[in-house]
RNA sequence: GCCCCCAUAGCUCAACGGAUAGAGCGUAGCCCUCCGAAGGCUGAGAUGCAGGUUCGAUUCCUGCUGGGGGCACCA
């Protein structure tokens, strides 16, 4: 990559002027792409760091490092200067850009990936969502950061299994077959007739009893006391609300099945919470022996407060592991199925603080898989008129949102023609329902909240997924044209003067690859949104500005289809790393 | 009360400590006899407050204000 081969030039020049100057470190120096395009294709700071420390001019620093870069410049670069108040500005020549333009359309697929993480693998566990619980919004958003995250590892060439967690007991999942239990009861029904149900209503009703165990848990202290029983029944697997319970997750995780499949996530694996329990309360056990844990009130306790964290329980004082302990068990289990060099935890930062004593625990217990452990936390997804909340019914369920945004896809294209058939159109009011959801989640920077209006931010246009798909089928539509018209994809020949739409988007063009590589490093699945729309914008600008297939000269039109053809790749391929499908027409 | 996160245009979001703070929505207009108008073009419009560090601060530090989250047997 061409910023690779500046780094390491730009370090040269600047230990070579250190010899003279004295200690200065590498530490503030930037390579970084300038908005502005007269700022050239890279721009450095150098100069200005420099500067300070050695007490010179900036502009004198710079003219020092120009003469050794212009003397070692590789011939990727055409030109470096000095500008402003000291930058280092490099402009890439027309041989570097074509070949990158070249490498964009030859490497189709694999445009944008790398190998730098060839050989690692890396476990990452997201989605998480409870059994006999809703699945809303929230689980969406981390089953889009953490499908993002793991698409990206992959892109560097990682090894990526996908985990996915789910709390089959515990006190949510004792509410909600106590209140399955109660409207059975009330209602006289059976089972048996839930079961003829279909799949939605049966998970629906699901949410009907889990609020109602939760509401009679909250104002009825008798309810409390037969939950908080059944809870620990369920928990030692023999109750005589087995078959409830049973059948209840089964219905849950298959409703869950159906909405990875449309979201385009398959787990390699998949926990539950009651499977790693008792090895988490071992776990506790041998840390109490080794006074890492306390007793305190019949429950065992991590002193959080000794390493200027608070206090969390990990066994209650009925001997049952709290969802802190199965944490506990969950790392080495994960190990054993996966030796990850990485593991990555996405869930949402409610449980930040929550999680840094896990971490701490199990640093004590598991050093080595502590090291190898990472917690990212996205924000927490907030309506207009507050937050979500199962308990009060005041959710966005998954896929109700979904079918809401398909529906309005459907409408738009009810009005275009297009020549496609009922089925296409189906399948393309899903891929763009999928994509609207799923950039507008990961368009914001993770940890910041997200003011979720279904009305307004869910936009189908702007900045939005469909825009991207919209952008890349109308790529291919000229790509398909040309190909019927016998046209077929020159080498870049003659790349001079162009014109200013052509110029920004092949000096876009080339990023894409080091866009991603940050994106994979810094776990920012919004550096790739941002830089897509922006890449997006720059095609449609040269779009309205340039005829490709009816270009004033031959040597022209190829150019275009190259660029064409190019922004079609990155398009495709950065949708994909979003988990987001492109279609060929819409 | 203590701890953590956040604060940029009317709204939703960008901006490794750098050059004129970028987009989208909305708003005032313009562009389909030309490869896809889910599009393009032109306007108006913003760094919560007070200090500090720095050649340079939206970015780092301190305080304040406002919002969100968490703080022992839920997850």
């Amino acid at each position: 990559m061409i910023r690779q081969e500046l780094v390491k030039l730009l370090h040269d020049a600047v230990r070579q002027l250190s010899v003279e100057e004295g200690k200065v470190g590498f530490g503030d120096i930037a390579l970084e792409r300038p908005e502005n395009l007269e700022h050239g294709d890279y721009s450095t700071n150098a100069a200005l760091v420099l500067a300070s420390k050695t007490k010179k001019a900036p502009r004198e620093v710079g003219e020092l490092l120009l003469a050794f870069l212009e003397k070692h410049k590789p011939k990727t670069i055409e030109r470096v200067e000095v500008a402003g108040a000291g930058f280092i500005n490099f402009f890439l020549s027309k041989e570097a850009l074509a070949e990158e333009l070249e490498l964009a359309v030859k490497e189709g697929e694999k445009y944008g990936t790398s190998k730098s993480s060839k050989g690692k693998k890396v476990m990452v566990e997201f989605t998480d969502p409870n059994p006999f619980k809703e699945f809303h919004v929230g689980h969406l958003y981390s089953n889009a950061v953490g499908e993002c995250l793991s698409r990206l590892m992959e892109a560097q060439g990682a090894e990526v299994k996908r985990a996915n967690y789910q709390g089959d007991v515990g006190m949510h999942v004792a509410k909600a077959v106590w209140g399955m239990e109660r409207k059975l009861a009330e209602e006289a029904t059976k089972l048996q007739e839930l079961e003829k149900l279909s799949l939605p209503e049966r998970v629906h009703f699901l949410g009907q009893v889990y609020a109602k165990g939760a509401a009679a848990f909250e104002q009825d202290k008798g309810a409390a006391e037969e939950i908080a029983e059944l809870n620990k029944k369920i928990f030692e697997g023999a109750t005589e609300a087995a078959e409830l319970y049973e059948k209840g997750k089964a219905w849950s995780l298959e409703y869950f099945e159906r909405i990875y499949e449309r979201l385009g996530t398959r787990f390699e694996f998949s926990y539950f919470e009651s499977e790693v329990g008792e090895r988490g309360k071992k776990l506790v056990e041998e840390g109490l022996r080794k006074n890492i844990f306390q007793k305190s009130e019949g429950a065992v306790v991590f002193p959080g407060e000794e390493y200027g964290l608070h206090s969390r329980v990990f066994v209650n004082s009925q001997g049952l592991p709290t969802y802190e302990a199965k944490e506990l068990g969950l790392a080495p289990r994960k190990y054993e199925d996966f030796p990850y060099d990485l593991s990555i935890i996405v869930t949402g930062k409610e449980v930040v603080d929550y999680f840094k004593v896990v971490l701490k625990a199990l640093e004590l217990l598991a050093p080595e898989l502590r090291k190898k452990t990472v917690h990212i936390s996205h924000g927490m997804v907030r309506l207009p008129s507050g937050k979500l909340s199962s308990r009060t019914g005041k959710v966005v369920a998954g896929e109700e949102l979904l079918e809401e945004i398909k529906g309005r896809a459907r409408e738009i294209m009810a009005q275009s023609e297009g020549g496609l058939s009922l089925q296409e159109k189906e399948d393309v009011a899903e891929m763009v329902a999928v994509g609207a959801v799923k950039y507008s989640l990961l368009r914001i920077a993770l940890g910041k909240d997200i003011i979720f209006d279904t009305e307004k931010s869910l936009s189908l246009e702007g900045d939005s997924g469909p825009y991207l798909q919209y952008t890349a089928a109308r790529c291919k539509s000229i790509l398909r044209k040309a190909n019927e018209q016998g046209i077929s994809l020159a080498k870049p020949r003659d790349i001079l003067g162009l014109a200013k739409e052509e110029s920004a988007l092949l000096r876009m063009l080339y990023r894409f690859p080091e866009v991603v590589e940050d994106a994979a490093e810094n776990f920012a699945p919004h550096a790739v949104c941002g830089f897509l729309m922006e890449t997006a914008q720059l095609f449609n600008s040269f779009y309205h500005a340039h005829p490709v297939l009816k270009a004033e000269r031959e040597e022209l039109r190829d150019f275009r289809l190259l660029l064409v053809a190019a922004t079609a790749n990155v398009l495709s391929n950065g949708l994909r790393l979003l988990g987001v499908k492109a279609p060929e027409r819409m």
